[in-house]
DNA sequence: AATTATAAAACAATCGTTTGTGTTAAACAA
DNA sequence: TTGTTTAACACAAACGATTGTTTTATAATT
């Protein structure tokens, strides 16, 4: 152990500042400088001062664990994700970070690496860290949601973005991906698309399922049949995409459209078309999902759907502080669906039309 | 203040478990239940198994605050980045964070908004929460280190990371960005060009020069001139690039090759290129800097240098625990400096060469 | 002058763990 | 038997901040 020393620290000693130290060297009692600090009425004008004044210039900085041991609650917001890669996480981790630092919080992650057991470690580890809060994207091979449930009987505000789970028990923060693809089905038959293919992902995830009846409702306003050999289900690769196009264009009756549930799948769809000559978008129109960086850049640039990654974040942390804040008081828990945007670029808008026709976010594109 | 139950809490009850609670219900002391959870010698086998079975029973979940205020040593890190966005710094932190769990630790994430202000008080939100290190990529605007310089008088482990502090007395892990810029100039070398240009970065970010010194390296290495005219100092942007190279183009003897210390602004060229007609790589060969993901979707696929951004990450954490875990025993501050790699991909390589000449990571690429 | 408000600050317990120092009892050696 | 070692556990004081409950002055009121 190392002696502590009794003489005030210096402004650059290794050990920091506490309000023991204050106390001293005002000769006032701990509970002056605490309150001081946190301008309590039951302190004086003139005191409040001098305690600041001595504070800054020691550069005092309040420890927060003892803080929240006490108070029983801590400035940490755990979040969980299943990676950190690719546009969309970061991209919602940015604005949950931003958020949360505004609001004075700082924010823990984690990646469950798709691992539902490591979730589960997640989940421990952020509990054990005494969080506020905990905002979670589920991993793909979560079944279990026990560990979600203690999180609940601690009384943790929990709350879920992008990947939730099902029912109305739960407070979540949700692409309204049926919307997307449905917009995307739609901009794709007012281009006079008829045969429009789909790659679906995964049905056990909620946002493909909702992706395929966005699209099938697409079709049905548009009274276009649903033909199930322009259905493929993939898991969103670029070389399925690739590989379903493929068989597509060998059909007798190939589509004349793709309506992707992925970016990724998108361009493999794209390339392949392309390797084959089928021109992009007049032989075949084709839409992404997701607002990938490199749909800007691909040749031509791929229509897709934005997914409000930023709003997504801020719209999250809003939630939980909220449920924070209203500490005890029971909320009714509560989905925040926001509306996905199209972005029109060239991979399906099909004759060179006046004017950008919608919305100012429309195609910035096609360098050719 | 919700009274406290006397009785044993039921696994799921409110409040979580504590040790006076295993304490209580085996009628030991707490020593007895923190000894035996921490394996101490001084406790009995047997009775070391009926605690644990007992806290496993509860779920029991140390409360990492107390142990951390009473032990002065958090099993928190803090990491600061400039922003979460683009290709790398969601990449490093991806291996930060893995790196950081697998050893016990948690990772709190902080964003300087490429601000030196907000820089700093992350750094004082950091040392309130009690990290037992942090790891920093500069803020561009960065030019004082004092809230640094307080972070090393408490003794608190301080690891850079890309952009580093200069100086041989800072932990950090860099990437020799000049080797990178030398190996892609080599590189362009090799494939018969003579006039080879570069799109320079800010001067005065460490990163920068340094590429802009390995090509000059390069240039020197194959017996070239240096011409002014082709060097370009820019701010990376990709609507830099293009301006550039619509310069360079109207030139009376236009380049035949471009080293760029960037992305997206070797991606503007390109496209200004192909825009003009000017056939990439035959008229002029391109290479980038970073390994974007765009840059294998881009068509041609850019040739660009990998940062090692996982590596860097692990590297990070592992001087960084280094560091904690020598506590007192100073150690040298240490640089540690990752070698980049070239992937050579379409704008580049000249003629179809019978096979992949060099590293297994080259070119995938070319759907063309 | 005695009483009662009011303002300003001190006291002391507390959050949940950890750890240096006892304490007890059994085991062993002399 | 006495003294000494060892094993196994308990006591109690930290860590730094917070907060309900006094206490002590000072001012206002009767």
């Amino acid at each position: 152990m190392a002696p502590r020393k009794k003489t005030p620290a210096a402004p650059s000693s290794g050990t920091p500042v506490s309000m023991a130290d204050l106390a001293r060297e005002l000769g006032v009692s701990m509970t002056t400088i605490s309150r001081a600090l946190s301008n309590h009425y039951s302190i004086g004008p003139e005191m409040k001062a001098k305690v600041q004044k001595l504070a800054k210039k020691y550069n005092y900085q309040p420890n927060r664990l003892a803080s929240a041991l006490r108070k029983g609650k801590s400035k940490l917001l755990g979040i969980i994700v299943p990676y950190i890669e690719g546009r969309f996480f970061p991209s919602v981790v940015h604005g949950i970070e931003t958020a949360a630092t505004k609001a004075g919080y700082n924010v823990i992650i984690c990646q469950s690496h798709e691992d539902a057991a490591q979730e589960r470690r997640n989940i421990e580890a952020l509990l054990s860290a005494q969080v506020a809060g905990i905002m979670v994207s589920l991993s793909r091979t979560t079944t279990s949601y026990r560990h979600f449930e203690e999180v609940q009987n601690r009384g943790l505000p929990l709350v879920f973005f992008d990947r939730s789970m099902e029912g109305e028990d739960v407070n979540a923060v949700v692409l309204d991906d049926q919307e997307g693809a449905l917009i995307a089905t739609r901009h794709l038959v007012a281009q006079g698309c008829r045969r429009i293919a789909h790659l679906a992902g995964p049905q056990h995830l909620t946002i493909y399922k909702n992706r395929y009846r966005g699209y099938l409702e697409g079709l049905r306003e548009a009274g276009l049949p649903v033909d199930e050999e322009l259905i493929v289900f993939t898991d969103m690769t670029q070389l399925e995409g690739a590989g379903a196009m493929r068989n597509w264009l060998a059909l007798p009756n190939p589509p004349d459209a793709v309506c992707s549930a992925g970016d990724y799948c998108a361009l493999g769809a794209l390339q392949e078309a392309r390797r084959q000559g089928v021109p992009v978008p007049d032989g075949v129109a084709i839409t992404g999902f997701s607002n990938e960086a490199f749909t800007v850049i691909s040749e031509p640039s791929i229509t897709t759907i934005d997914q409000r990654c930023e709003e997504m974040g801020q719209a999250t942390v809003r939630l939980l502080l909220e449920l924070i804040e209203s500490h005890g008081t029971a909320f009714a828990p509560r989905q925040i669906v926001l509306r996905p945007e199209l972005l029109m670029r060239s991979s399906s808008v099909r004759e060179a039309k006046p004017a950008a026709p919608a919305g100012k976010r429309a195609a910035k594109t096609a360098a050719r």
